[in-house]
Order: structure tokens, then sequence, then C-alpha cells
DNA sequence: ACGTTGAGATTACGGTTGTAATCGTACGGA
DNA sequence: TCCGTACGATTACAACCGTAATCTCAACGT
């Protein structure tokens, strides 16, 4: 069934650098974590074992070190935040972010042409 | 400047109570909360001290009580939930979160509407 | 004038988080 | 064979959070 696997901010990190390539030990995400991340290795080791046991992450042993592999799926983990999100905001919603976001002058011309294409716009005069 | 006041999860149930009306005393607040949120009164109270103490409610002494009213704007609160986790989850953006919920089919036709509607796609023939 | 009571203030306490330092030990090199 | 080293494991520790109970003191009623 698969419960809602917490992942604290700074674990979050962690996943992300498994998420763009695993498995790898402890040290590989340590040198892979981007530079406004400043840890020590030790710290690394910490959130690794710390996803361990929430069962995000699983290891395998080679030799003597561990590697470490996603078991969160990253998609699952975005719905999860987002949703959690959306409903301590917005009552579930995500049509009342948009307003807001737009309401508050957050949309960049960018962001309303990539949400008009997305939502089937495109269908205009060619 | 206003630095962004963090308010935690507990906190921010009592900050939509006071959004919705205020000032109120601790015990209004405790009997406005939502039936899904329940608290001993002492809580409610330990909550507002904590929010006072972050500067995100005022208090104002009549007799012997007070009565708080928020600092923090919910509009405030909202865009800066709101882009923390856009940040941290999809580049600050808000089309991917769009184009996630759609994939993971999470976008009732309802929202699709709404959507739609925000975006100045309702200019069809009438 | 005095006690009751109800409001805020203080204290509590276990869990999570961020951020490490230190300990113990198995491998690999000399 | 012995030692250093490089890993993981264990321990640390303060801040913040959720959730209250208890303490203290001022005001109201009698």
């Amino acid at each position: 069934m698969a419960e809602p696997v917490a992942i604290s901010e700074a674990e979050a990190h962690v996943m992300q650098v498994l998420w763009q390539h695993s498995p790898r030990d402890a040290d590989e995400v340590f040198t892979a974590l981007p530079d406004c991340v400043d840890w020590q290795v030790a710290t690394v080791k910490t959130l690794l074992n710390r996803l361990l046991k929430k069962g995000a992450v699983r290891a395998q042993k080679v030799g003597r070190r561990y590697f470490y592999a996603p078991v969160l799926k990253r998609d699952q983990w975005l719905l999860q935040e987002s949703t959690t999100l959306l409903r301590r905001l917005f009552g579930g919603r995500v049509a009342p972010l948009v307003a807001h976001l737009n309401q508050q002058r957050r949309l960049s011309s960018g962001d309303l042409r990539d949400l008009r294409k997305l939502l089937g716009v495109g269908t205009q005069v060619p």
C-alpha cells in the first residue's frame, strides 16, 4: 500500500541526486550535490541512513561499502508534495493557485504560454 | 523589509481562523477551529504565543485578556508557501506542476475548465 | 476583604530536523 | 603480520514542532 514516506527538506536534496543517477555510494552522493548545498560528508551519511530507515532508499553492499538507490519514486514524491500543498492552501485544487499567482503578478509570459500549450489552447487558427 | 515569517502547519490553522475574522481572543480562536483540528485550548494558547513571538500576529489587551489579529497577510503567506514549493519541486515555475498533475491524471474536468477560463481561453465562438 | 476562577505565562516532553563529530572495524598495503 | 585508513555505525545536540499540563496572578462576585 506504500504509506506516504515523508521526506524532509535536506533528505530531498539527497533523493534528487539519487533520482538523477543511481546506485551511488555515500561519497558519490556527496560530490554530486549542488554547490548550494554545503555539507560535510558525515551529514550526507546521516541523511542516507535516515532515508534507509524510512524506506525511501535501499542499499546494496558491495565490498565494504553501500550503494544507494531510490525506492520512493520521484513522481510519487512530486505528486505527494504538490497535493499536500494544494490541499493546505487552496482546498486541493490547482486553479486557485494559478489564479493567485496571476493576481500577484507572478506569472511570466513564458509561464502563460506554457500553460496555454498544456491546456490544448493551441488549437487556434493555423 | 518583512523577513519571511515561517509558519508551521499547526500555526497555520490558527492563522486561518484569524484571517477569517479578527481580532479574536484565545477562546474564540479555539471554538472557531475546524472540527478536524482537535486540540485542547492550552494548545491554541501555546500556538498563539509562538505566533506572537514570531511577529505573525499582534495582541491587544482588553481587560484581562488579549485579542489577536494577524500581522502576516494571507496573500503573502500563500505566495510564500507556493513559490517555495514551486522552487523546490519544479524549478520555480508553475507550468511543470500543472503538467505533472495532468500526467498523473489528477486534473478534473472542473480544474481544466477553471484553468482555461483563467487563461483567457474562454474567448471562443459564442 | 477574601476566595474562586479564569486568562495568560511557564514548563514539559518526546519526536524530527539540520548538522555533524567520533567510534569501531575490516581491508589493503608494507 | 601489523597498521593505518577509509567506511559505515553510533552518538550528539540544539532548534523547532505538536501537544499539553501546571502555575500564577488579577479581577469579580459575595
